[in-house]
RNA sequence: GCCGAUGUAGCUCAGCUGGUAGAGCAACGGUUUCGUAAACCGUAGGUCACGGGUUCGAAUCCCGUCAUCGGCUCCA
């Protein structure tokens, strides 16, 4: 399972090289950073000539990065694994040592760090590593055995206090995780104290593959992906929409309340939309490539008909009046030149004036004509579309804050290793919103979003979150942030004194903001341990004034609204993968894709009228209800139902019938026993208008 | 996009070192009339992801493509 300190720890693993910083490590962790150390020992006793980089102990285990000419494949890890049992067994003491920086550059030099003794070839990583240790710091070697490493340490005293091991998977990753850098081989593994505790964490691991929702949306048929639609679309079944549909009714019932009103865009626009927006360039590659439309196409051709039959004409006149040393059939220039003159005489025929006025007419029109095909592009975020709807109409500082929100989709050209089932989609549709709003009014809008976010929260029952609050990087300006110095400063000033004042708890990451402005974003922890963004809320200073947007104030000046962007259930397709995860697919009463299941005991005629009319009830009543009348008996009626996890069974036998009654079943809970029908019915309705 | 692995019926999976593709569940047709997690019998269902190659013969071996999975990079 996750914690909060795990961002800090990823951050730490990717990009402190060296490990000489850091919080100190926990037991396990020392037991995985020593395990490290013997898997390179194991290879190292395979494959001398291997260059290992840097393997610390990560969430779940640890791995080290290795270059090698030989492909490490699972294959190997039992020869591997066999090495690394040796080198335990063997009980080496870690003995750590202190050298200094020349002595360290010597000995990677002479490759003998991360090796078993010298070699031929430098240690080329460590030499790296070493120069990137600061000035000041002591530069630390750690030996178990022959194997020598640049190491910061902590590490368990023997060989022999690594418990249990087990390699787990190889992978590959940039050094320092830089896509310049070349590719090393990431070996990853897994330790524990000792064997029980290794069990028990892969067992956990087989337990949470069970909740899984690309698993569970299979078998509970919410959503399918389809070849010939494309990876990453998703398509929703009844049972999945139903989600959708419930989210959404939840969504449209907070906004109306907290003051949003909705609007509907498009899910496409032209490139000068996004030229504007600023989303091409900085965007871009997010985007699905445009398609290219000629519009003016047809009118273009029928216009240059017209214009070559006008010009027939005007040609048979001037070769009627052509003298001998002028020649009719000339180029465009002098054609031009000599009807123009031609038409000063005042003798011309009635068509061919006509002609010359059809050919300018037809002329001047080709000019506004596009010539070129018109791109237009899949909308990637719907904030462009929201903005020309704020500037459709005048806007004073009367209508401020002024709130649209909308439930659209929305296209991203996500790279092709980054879809994963419904966490990271091409298509999405967002609960997305835009506040419009002068800076005296940001603060409050800016915590009436996080309260919206905890009663959300709540309702979902989600205890562990975080807020990111993602800043920009000022080498980066023009880059992959809009050139606006100040403005970011500015921005992220004013919302970093927010978030204090608030209380919110929350860590700052610098260089990850979007293009446009700061963002904050909301991570949550899934029940088997995955961390997601799912929620979002960003400060737009630069799109506004892209986009010229202005309202009216008070002295009659205009001036420029802030934005901010929000979304705090996320995606539906994200919202749901993890809502499906976090329930494990036992959906409560009102969000679940099957109400109730009536499972009439036999088919008796007038049992099976009773449980229609029961039927009917529940669906005169939006309930999502329906009614087995399959053949088979009532344990297997009870099987089937259980199986889907529809939330309430109602059981109705001969005996529920004769008391107007039904016996209720819910899942998880089992049998709760007969209750008089419009009791039971009450109930249902109730709970599903709660939420509860 | 990069590295690695995987791809057999709607689902879960068998199918040895190449010799004509199999089970359970689901579906369909019957029989069964059952009180809280599977009644019984039968029927049908597969271009073994796709495309090449090797071979007398390929689900099986080789190459390529696509998709998915584990990572990396990216990420609202």
């Amino acid at each position: 399972m996750r914690d909060e300190s795990s961002i800090a720890e990823d951050v730490a693993a990717a990009d402190e090289p060296s490990a000489h910083e850091g919080p100190p490590m926990t037991e396990l962790e020392r037991i995985r950073h020593s395990c490290a150390h013997v898997l390179a020992t194991g290879i190292l006793r395979l494959w001398p000539e291997a260059q290992f980089a840097y393997g610390p102990p990560v969430e779940n285990g640890f791995y080290y990065d290795v270059e090698l000419p030989h492909r490490i494949s699972p294959e190997d890890f039992e020869q591997i694994e066999a090495e690394m049992r040796k080198e335990i067994k063997a009980n080496h003491r870690f003995e750590r040592s202190v050298v200094s920086r020349e002595q360290a550059l010597e000995m990677a030099r002479r490759g003998e760090l991360a090796a078993l003794g010298p070699r031929s070839e430098p240690s080329k990583f460590k030499l790296d590593l070493i120069e990137s240790i600061p000035a000041n710091e002591e530069i630390s070697l750690y030996r178990n055995g022959d194997f020598l490493d640049l190491c910061a340490g902590p590490h368990v005293m023997r060989t022999g206090n690594i418990g249990a091991f087990k390699l787990t998977s190889v992978a590959s990753a940039y050094y320092k995780g830089d896509e310049r850098n070349p590719q090393l081989q990431r070996i990853y593994g897994t330790a524990f104290k000792n064997k029980t505790q290794l069990d028990e964490y892969f067992a956990m691991l087989e337990e949470a593959k069970k909740r899984d929702h690309r698993k569970l949306g299979k078998e509970l048929e919410l959503f399918t992906f389809d070849e010939d639609v494309g990876p990453g679309l998703p398509l929703w079944l009844p049972r999945g929409a139903a989600i959708i549909e419930e989210l959404e009714k939840l969504a449209k019932e907070t906004e109306f309340a907290a003051g949003y009103q909705r609007v509907r865009t498009t899910n496409l626009a032209r490139e000068s939309l996004y030229l504007k927006s600023g989303h091409l360039p900085y965007y871009a590659e997010s985007m699905f490539p445009p398609m290219e439309l000629n519009e003016d196409k047809d009118e273009i051709a029928m216009l240059e008909g017209r214009i070559v039959a006008a010009r027939s004409v005007l040609e048979q006149h001037l070769s009627s009046r052509a003298t001998d040393e002028e020649d009719a059939s000339c180029n465009d220039v002098q054609f031009e030149r000599a009807i123009n003159a031609a038409m000063e005489a005042n003798d011309i025929p009635a068509h061919v004036l006509e002609a010359f006025e059809e050919k300018n007419r037809c002329q001047t029109r080709l000019v506004f004509l596009n010539q070129q095909p018109r791109r237009y592009y899949l909308k990637a975020m719907n904030c462009p579309h929201h903005h020309k709807l704020f500037d459709a109409v005048p806007r004073s500082y009367r209508d401020l804050p002024l709130r649209f929100a909308e439930y659209g989709y929305c296209h991203r050209y996500e790279q092709s290793g980054e879809l994963f089932g419904l966490m990271r989609v091409r298509s999405l549709q967002m609960n997305d919103a835009h506040i419009y709003c002068t800076p005296e009014q940001f603060e409050s809008e800016f915590n009436a979003v996080n309260q919206m976010y905890l009663r959300y929260f709540k309702l979902f029952g989600i205890e562990k979150y975080i807020m990111r609050f993602s800043t920009h990087d000022p080498e980066r300006l023009g880059q992959k942030f809009v050139d606006e110095p100040e403005l970011w400063r500015q921005t992220e000033e004013m919302v970093r004194g927010v978030l204090q004042r608030s209380g919110i708890n929350y860590v700052e990451v610098p260089n990850e903001a979007a293009f446009y402005g700061p963002k904050i974003d909301v991570q949550v922890w899934s029940a088997i341990g995955r961390e997601f963004t799912i929620a979002t809320n960003q400060v737009d200073f630069a799109q506004p004034r892209r986009f010229d947007l202005t309202y009216k104030d008070r002295d009659n000046t205009d001036k420029t609204p802030l934005c901010i962007h929000r979304a705090p259930l996320g995606t539906h397709e994200r919202f749901i993968g993890f809502l499906i995860e976090h329930y494990a697919g036992n959906f409560p009463l009102w969000l679940s894709p099957e109400q109730v299941r009536i499972l009439p005991i036999g088919d008796d005629a007038p049992l099976i009228d009773y449980s229609r009319a029961v039927l009917d009830e529940l669906r005169a009543n939006y309930v999502r209800a329906e009614l087995d009348d399959s053949s088979d008996k009532i344990n297997g009626k009870i099987q089937r139902a259980e199986q889907m996890k529809v939330h309430t069974m109602l059981v109705i036998g001969k005996r529920d019938m004769e008391a107007n009654a039904v016996s209720v079943r819910v899942h998880g809970q089992g049998n709760l026993g007969a209750k008089p029908r419009d009791q039971a019915v009450a109930g249902i309705l109730a709970a599903i208008k709660d939420r509860s």
